[in-house]
DNA sequence: TATTGTTATACTCTATAACTATA
DNA sequence: TATAGTTATAGAGTATAACAATA
């Protein structure tokens, strides 16, 4: 509550009577973000596993170097993700015999069963998200939105949630 | 690169060949959220500090706790952010003289100075993000966010960016 | 010597909880 | 005793840089 005795403010500082596109394309997509996170939080895993999950089953037998450069993130960020997956039989670590500095990372059957159990929960989180649309305005907006991603140069596949949050 | 000798992958583990919404919007909103961030620190300011800045500009006069409750932060990282602001003369802590545990909160000439230049870095920052669209598709763009955002009970002024990020 | 994966260290950010001053 | 603001401590998460193995 304001506090007794306080005068009331001039009117000059009132902020912008309606939000832009901008301000609620990062509110609403941080809140998205945040959402996401707590359903797949029930099948164990964090946004960051998520998103590396994904970018194996999208590219198989990258090397560790390859998919930090792909991903934008230092190296040794992905030891301590890829320990965890690993040790629940998500993820492989192959060596190549040809160069045996090298891991070829692929899923196993059971991250890809988890990969399977993922899209259904992207899906209902989609349906979520977009519930006050019709399904016209979806498409209309799913639309502009892709304009908006491929102007600026954001990878299809790969999204920013998984280093942040 | 792949690594040399392995075998490519079976067809099941292929991603969704078109985001949906939900991915669209946290993906572009993580993006405009890193682009204004950058654009604010030419004014030596944190997303952070500059959502403190609009919500003591909303609503002058409030208390510190009144504010944390609004903003939905511990009480004791308000005291931080407004040390930095108050010693750069942006705000102001004033004590009532009925209470005198009770800051009031208010901007100075300066912050309200600040607050209009981040208005104009906003401005440019919202035309930035929305320029692959046509001022028509902008308009549609933001009356179907506004719909998400108010069906999923975000509050207006208030973005969850001043604490991520 | 250069590169891959790993480990170790340090740093940033944030929340929790103790503390003080006022009531 | 209860509340506002502050300070102190600790934890999570991350990046930087040193390291061992292989080329």
């Amino acid at each position: 509550m304001a506090i007794p005795g306080d005068a009331r403010p001039p009117r000059d500082c009132a902020p912008p009577p309606t939000p832009g596109a901008a301000f609620l394309l990062t509110q609403i997509g941080s809140h998205a973000a945040a959402r996401f996170a707590e359903r797949i939080a029930e099948l164990d895993l964090t946004p960051p596993q998520t998103g590396l999950l994904r970018a194996v089953a999208v590219a198989p037998g990258q090397s560790q170097q390859a998919l930090a450069r792909l991903l934008g993130t230092p190296p040794s960020r992905l030891v301590a993700l890829l320990d965890g997956l690993d040790e629940r039989g998500l993820v492989e670590r192959r060596r190549n015999p040809d160069d045996r500095r090298l891991h070829a990372l692929h899923l196993t059957d059971a991250g890809h069963d988890l990969l399977r159990r993922i899209a259904e929960v992207g899906q209902a989180h989609d349906d979520a998200i977009c519930a006050a649309l019709s399904d016209e305005e979806r498409t209309t907006l799913t639309a502009l939105l892709a304009r908006i991603a491929a102007d600026h140069g954001l990878t299809p596949g790969v999204h920013p949630g998984y280093r942040h949050l």
